[in-house]
RNA sequence: GUGGCUAUAGCUCAGUUGGUUAGAGCAUCGGUUUGUGGUACCGGGGGUCGUGGGUUCAAGUCCCAUUAGCCACCCCA
């Protein structure tokens, strides 16, 4: 029966599609080739991508770690929705801030709501920590979460329109050690991942000191406004503290000389920040005092830091301590990041945001520190720095079957394999052996279980050990135990 | 949102100054082997050359537009 249906399939496929391909070729010359518009090509739509089953094994790599890491650290898992009300981003990223002003998915429902999907987490978890009385839960709350965020920017490698971050919030404690705690977790979660990371770090102080400091800054910049490049201008009113960032040389020379935040830090403001410098000193962790680190989103206030992928000057010149050897550990790695374009990505970061409960409407003083790490930027890291992760547990043995009656005991032996705990694939949408043999040669299976009609007679089946390549015939009622104990390790 | 580069088979790419039926490797499917894989050999399928228009006797090749990707800006993850 199989040998028959095979050779009347060939033709079958063979034909037909030459024969569309033709048609299309000789309709072009008529001048009849668009009919058709449906014809017009689906895609993806840009800054979307789909990651395909090749690419799975990173990302179960990665959100293990996640995972992992989370539990170890204590962290209770919470997911909140994709889409929020467009008011809650506004209020706490801040309008102003490029994310709100320009990069929002935000539209308006059938039933008038103004809504937006979500470009960051913070928002979206302060908000289930109030609306669900977290405040009475023993503080603080540890909270993480992992998902996809939109920010509609124009993509790049590793920037995309869609994209997911690891999330953690730390709500209720206003202590250093957590800062610290956070930022360790981080810079682990990083390391344990096979990524040489740095740590930038810098203190924004409270939003009186910012606004201070935003004085002295615009003051001493006024008389060399007209040399600073132009956009570092157009943010002189709308949000100086952004020019610190400015990449432009000119600027750079003329910011050698400007006033550093830290200095105006207040005396608890200052006492919080070296307390975390303390702290990250004693728990070895590497980090890097940065000025002009400024974040992005309006609620920071104290502690901001970021993880940039370890660019080779750091790693190779002024030894920033051991730990930094440690995680870099083999010499191929800096190698590789040197020569990679990957270097000095930021692969995350994060802060505290001591008043963004409150101005939701949560309990007065809530204080909470925050950190999110970019899914796809640390997996093209590891890609990047090819760096070498398990491989995909596969299966432990394939079932092949030969013939009908094999065929059918089969469906039934594959349930009780599975149910004994043993990874089994199998393929009863193949006659071949052969077939069936390269499957489970491809799929790295450690044994192929052989049922064809002999075995089925002498009520026997073949296990044929794949690296091996030999084999040898067993009664089937021992199977199961046979496998169990050759699987045993 | 601004500027630059790129776009040929599922993937990586080749394609001479525009000139016959657009190629390779890998992958895939089939055969050598109707009950023995990962090796080898043979063969097949798969391209409206991103899309639309223009120049030309003739366009994968030149021009314009458009879409997407990449890079820089910007922003950050």
């Amino acid at each position: 029966m199989a040998t028959k249906k095979v050779p009347a399939k060939k033709p079958a496929a063979k034909k037909p599609a030459p024969k569309v391909t033709k048609l299309a070729a000789t309709g072009e010359k008529p001048k009849a080739a668009k009919p058709k518009g449906s014809k017009k090509k689906l895609q993806l739509l840009r800054g979307m991508r789909d990651i395909l089953p090749q690419e799975q094994m990173y990302w179960d790599y990665v959100r293990g770690a996640l995972d992992q890491v989370s539990r170890a650290y204590g962290y209770s898992r919470i997911d909140v929705p994709v889409v929020e009300e467009l008011q809650l981003f506004k209020r706490t990223i801040g309008e102003g801030t490029d994310v709100v002003d320009k990069e929002m998915y935000e539209f308006e429902t059938k039933g008038e709501d103004q809504v937006a999907l979500r470009p960051e987490f913070t928002a979206g978890v302060a908000r289930a920590f109030i609306e669900h009385g977290m405040m009475n839960q023993p503080q603080p709350v540890k909270l993480w979460t992992d998902g996809a965020l939109f920010r509609y920017d124009r993509p790049q490698a590793g920037r995309y329109r869609q994209f997911h971050q690891g999330n953690w919030e730390i709500i209720g404690s206003p202590q250093a050690a957590l800062d610290a705690e956070l930022i360790a977790m981080g810079y682990n979660f990083l390391s344990d991942v096979g990524l040489p990371v740095t740590v930038l770090i810098n203190s924004l102080g409270t939003p009186d000191t910012r606004k201070q400091y935003v004085n002295a800054l615009k003051d001493y910049l006024k008389p060399h406004r007209k040399q600073l490049d132009e956009t570092s201008q157009e943010r002189f009113n709308k949000n100086p503290l952004r020019i610190l960032d400015s990449k432009d040389e000119r600027t750079q020379e003329i910011l050698e000389g400007a006033p550093q935040i830290v200095d105006f830090l207040d005396d608890e403001s200052r006492e919080h920040f070296m307390s975390v410098l303390e702290y990250l000193d004693e728990s070895g962790i590497p980090y890097r005092l940065e000025s002009r680190l400024v974040r992005g989103l309006d609620y920071y206030s104290h502690t901001a830091f970021e993880f940039v992928l370890t660019p080779p000057e750091v790693v190779a010149g002024e030894a920033t301590e051991d730990a930094a050897a440690d995680t870099v550990d083999a010499e191929t790695g800096e190698a590789k990041v040197a020569e990679s374009s990957v270097a000095g990505m930021a692969l995350g970061g994060g802060g505290r945001y001591n008043y963004l409960v409150e101005q939701l409407g949560g309990p007065a003083g809530t204080p909470a520190v925050g950190m999110a790490i970019g899914l796809e930027r640390v997996i093209l890291a590891i890609r990047e720095l090819k760096v070498e992760i398990a491989p995909e547990p596969t299966a432990d043995v394939f079932l092949a079957q030969i013939g009908e009656t094999a065929r059918k005991r089969a469906l039934k032996l594959f349930e009780e394999l599975r149910k004994a705990g043993i990874a089994v694939m199998s393929n009863i949408s193949k006659n071949r052996l052969s077939d069936q043999l390269s499957l489970a040669s491809k799929a790295s299976a450690k044994y192929t279980l052989i049922l064809g009609q002999k075995e089925m007679i002498d009520n026997t089946i073949i296990i044929r050990d794949m690296a091996a390549g030999s084999q040898e015939t067993i009664d089937q009622e021992k199977l199961v135990a046979t496998l169990q104990k050759a699987l045993k390790k």
